[in-house]
DNA sequence: GCAAAGAGCAACTAAAGGGTTGCGTATAGG
DNA sequence: CCTATACGCAACCCTTTAGTTGCTCTTTGC
């Protein structure tokens, strides 16, 4: 079992890692499943391959893509589970939020 | 109607907000609806209280917080409403790919 | 077998981020 | 009043990050 602080630390980096403009847009593209390369992830960017590279490896990095070598090309793909898992803690954060309310609006309404 | 790009803006920079520990702390102390001043939300931390005000700035500049001042101190709240829209997307995000993979394996399988 | 395409690696730069210290200001309360 | 509390502002430091350039290496395909 990792340390509570442990979990933060990763769920950080996670949030982290999708703080970006261009990452945001390279998840955009592998959202419909396949794989891409390198070169093709950078069609259309404004940046450098090198850039897009070091990019996909922050993503790589906190498990939100991987990536599979085909021939010449290093082809990377989407992994939707540390995804799912800032979403239910974001559900999580959003709904203590409605209950505290809640009680603080029972606690004012003299129950 | 806000351009995709702002929209893609906005939205990282919440993720880049929430991509940090100790303001992960601070939207857990808040989430229990009570309003907290920056001295209180300060205990243990390990940092300075200018270095919170820091971090509470940056969740405010992205609407997660907002701040009341109070007599001689300013206290902040938490906005789920960011969070939710971020919520949401990443929902959107896992959904999207489940769709995609469906159809690749019935592609795969000759449907 | 060779040119072109796709990438990896390393060094470097500019800018942003996280943190501190120091100082000034307003409010609460004896 | 006068002191202690709660802040805001500004300067400064160090580290990280985003991005580029240059070079090398492997794979493709004619």
């Amino acid at each position: 079992m990792p340390s509570a602080a442990a979990v933060l630390r990763t769920r950080a980096s996670v949030f982290a890692a999708l703080g970006d403009e261009t990452r945001l847009g390279l998840l955009a593209k592998l959202t419909n499943g396949e794989p891409l390369s390198i070169a093709r992830l950078t069609e259309g960017t404004k940046l450098t391959r090198q850039a897009v590279t070091k990019h996909l490896r922050v993503l790589e990095d906190v498990g939100v893509v991987f990536s599979v070598k085909a021939g010449r090309e290093s082809r990377f793909a989407l992994d939707p589970r540390p995804i799912v898992s800032a979403q239910e803690y974001l559900e999580h954060v959003s709904r203590q939020w409605d209950i505290a309310l809640a009680r603080l609006k029972a606690l004012v309404e003299g129950t």
